[in-house]
DNA sequence: AGCCAGGCCAAGC
DNA sequence: GCTTGGCATGGC
């Protein structure tokens, strides 16, 4: 294989080095903590977020066990930094309630889609980091990046999206991994809602939007 | 001082 | 089916 997804990946990953996501805190459980962060970072960044986990950590509550027990009014306010606090707190506590009694290696897309309050980006974010299985993850910043390179259009959906992306790289988690965080990262930098910094993108050759 | 962030759902066409 | 509004805090 050798085209644009793959060129682009090379060139972000030489620009920005190993991501090494997801970050995990010491004594947690990986799949648990990126459950949570996952729901946490819905429309939401992750400064923000990271507050909200610290809060749950200094109260000793970052596991499912611990958070299934805990009062709901009390999760809202822990993890009110991160914002949607109301709803993200009856999803978490929803997940847990739907996840705990499974193993996790039956815990599935279809599984985690029939949580309300966990679409496609939360739940394969979830099997991707968090159940080392090889789902894409397709954001808003991959959808802004990509269709300003004229690699997909705007008004594709997320499951055709991420069709391309599957279509065009080695079925490899590690790259899977790699390539989500470092969009996640070029969108932050570089390729800005408004005034994208085209002048210093590594990738603005293949580019077909510059502003 | 607005605008935006590692979305999702329900309601209304 | 598709579009729109609501959800909410904190950083820049």
């Amino acid at each position: 294989m050798n085209n644009k997804f793959i060129q682009i990946y090379e060139n972000l990953l030489n620009e920005y080095g190993n991501q090494n996501w997801w970050p995990i805190h010491e004594n947690t459980d990986p799949f648990e903590e990126i459950t949570i962060g996952a729901i946490l970072t819905q429309n939401t960044s992750w400064k923000n977020v990271e507050k909200s986990i610290q809060n749950l950590i200094e109260n000793n509550l970052l596991s499912f066990e611990k958070l299934d027990k805990v009062d709901i009014e009390v999760l809202k306010k822990l993890i009110k930094p991160s914002g949607f606090y109301n709803q993200k707190a009856k999803t978490i506590k929803e997940t847990i309630k739907t996840l705990k009694n499974i193993p996790r290696n039956k815990i599935d897309r279809e599984t985690l889609l029939s949580i309300k309050g966990i679409g496609r980006e939360t739940a394969d974010c979830i099997l991707l980091y968090g159940l080392n299985k090889p789902f894409f993850v397709v954001d808003a910043y991959t959808k802004r990046i990509f269709s300003r390179a004229g690699l997909i259009n705007q008004n594709m959906k997320y499951d055709e999206i991420q069709k391309k992306f599957i279509e065009n790289l080695p079925k490899d988690i590690q790259i899977y991994k790699e390539y989500h965080a470092l969009i996640v990262e070029h969108g932050k930098r570089i390729c800005l809602k408004r005034n994208p910094n085209c002048k210093e993108c590594s990738i603005s050759y293949i580019c077909i939007k510059i502003f």
